[in-house]
DNA sequence: GGACAAATGTAGCAATGGCTACGGATGATG
DNA sequence: CATCATCCGTAGCCATTGCTACATTTGTCC
């Protein structure tokens, strides 16, 4: 008698496509950074915010544009199209909210910062409103 | 005048390498809950537990054999080596809790099994404290 | 033992995200 | 306007994680 295997909880769970739109929410969120912090987001200035070469870099902003999320062309800066403005505001909100969140919790701001990061990308909207009712 | 850049809080966020890491912790928990469900963890069970293909779990059971997390050998079903039972076993306890915490957060339990799968990963020692102390 | 189904392995392709090395574009400065 | 540093693009490599298609092994059943 053979038991079946339960299929993991995460639907659809394919480690490839859920990376790649955690990298396009995180680099949304870095351009709406930058631009707030320094007037513009160069391609350079993306290299140093998340430690990579100018290469990768280059590379995902390419794919972000065909994904109209950005626009961008040679040797220019990088700007927000209307759908990658939306969506980093959403990831902004949700990052701001978990990191309060950890904060309230107990967790010291370092590693609160460090952890919040990773988590905002697998917190569901039930789970993110949960945190928003903990935070009242 | 140009504005230093900062770097993202998470030092050497390397995503490739997180993302192996993370692999690995799912597939020796995986291969952990299916020995103790059915018996015995065959490639095949793998597959069908996280929704891929035979040969994208055989090349990461063959991985993770090099790592010495896991026994394989031909046609023959995965073991977890000592490594790989005490990476497991980290796996599953960080799991259970912060499933525990999210459910005692309010989170319904559907949201907060797809949630925590995702959360476990970017969870530090301090965050983890934290939870368990909420639960207490 | 032969035949067949199920399980596993192998070959080879694509997408994503790392890198170095090199060359062209831009902009500031003399 | 020439030079030079900085920025950016391209070529081409590797690793990881997906896949399909095909081959091989195993085990069961007649």
């Amino acid at each position: 008698m053979k038991k079946e295997v339960k299929a993991r909880s995460v639907p659809f769970s394919q480690t490839r496509s859920r990376h790649a739109s955690e990298t396009a929410e995180d680099y949304v969120e870095a351009v709406m950074e930058l631009i707030e912090e320094k007037g513009e987001c160069r391609v350079l200035d993306l290299a140093r915010y998340f430690n990579v070469s100018h290469v990768t870099v280059s590379r995902i902003v390419k794919r972000l544009h065909d994904e109209k999320l950005l626009y961008t062309s040679p040797y220019k800066p990088v700007e927000l199209t209307d759908a990658g403005t939306k969506l980093a505001k959403k990831a902004k909100d949700r990052h701001a909210i978990v990191l309060a969140f950890l904060i309230a919790l107990g967790v010291d701001k370092k590693n609160a910062e460090i952890d919040s990061e990773g988590i905002e990308h697998y917190v569901s909207s039930k789970t993110l409103k949960a945190m928003k009712n903990f935070l009242k």
